[in-house]
DNA sequence: CCTCCATCGTTGACAACCTCCACGATACCG
DNA sequence: CGGTATCGTGGAGGTTGTCAACGATGGAGG
């Protein structure tokens, strides 16, 4: 069959944009299937790595734009799994930080690359720079409607 | 709360392209719900609307991505609500055309005009060259992966 | 000090969505 | 005519999005 396109659709932004997060979303989950992760759960995880004295469920929620009680199953199966632990800060009680495990930055290391690569399926056919565009007029995006 | 950004994720395209777009679709959503609709719905209507004779669901599946039992619930409530028809279409009695009523092309503007009017808040930021850009790019991801 | 209010994590519920598999009806090809 | 493919449909199972509530803790003001 052929797969035409209609033209209203075409133009849609909102169409264009979650046809083509779907895609990436799929092909990155495809990748990460192998390290026994999900996105979200990679998402999760990245932050953890990323931060110094590990992040608060809180912030990652934020960060993510997750409600918070996504954030809490999301950091129980990473816990489950060994790649994160949940700590008490310092001053504030009812925080708690999600700090990655050793094991946890060895996995957040391998996951990226096969992830990176396999967001070239769907990527492959943009160029660096415009890939900078895009990585602009996506961040204004949020921005907007912040 | 302070919501920083980090650097990882603020350079990943598959995460910044998947909160734009749920950006984007929950602002249609919202401007769609006055009418009854939900993206999903409104996406098949379109697609019924703009072709001449109807459109078979498996192209209504092909056209949006989607799998052809979605299809089915998002034309029984389509058909539920009055807005489109399943007709018989002459040759092949094994497809079903999706056809708008005249309600259903009714709804369509005005939903159309609700939903592009909402888009702007997102995406008001970018200029009409950036747009055309941004959907430049996002057809070709989706081509690059079909 | 103590009371009021905000914040954090957590749990539960519910609708929407995606993915896959299976089936009956119909079409097409050899 | 017989085997194979396609279409619509139904159902199962898991993931996601959204919202409301709760207990525990922190912070500000009297």
């Amino acid at each position: 069959m052929e797969v035409f396109m209609v033209q209203p659709l075409a133009d849609d932004l909102g169409f264009l944009l979650s046809r083509a997060s779907g895609q990436v979303v799929r092909a990155t989950n495809a990748a990460l299937a192998a390290h026994g992760l999900r996105v979200r759960q990679y998402s999760v995880l990245v932050l953890a790595c990323e931060t110094a004295d590990g992040i608060s469920q809180r912030e990652v929620a934020a960060v993510l734009g997750l409600d918070p009680s996504q954030v809490v199953l999301l950091v129980d199966e990473l816990a489950a799994a060994g790649l994160v632990e949940r700590q008490a800060p310092e001053g504030d009680r009812r925080t708690r930080l999600v700090v990655p495990t050793r094991e946890g930055r060895r996995v957040r290391e391998a996951a990226g690359r096969d992830a990176d690569a396999a967001v070239e399926a769907p990527l492959g056919l943009l160029g660096r720079a415009e890939r900078d565009r895009l990585r602009d007029m996506l961040t204004r995006i949020w921005t907007a409607s912040g």
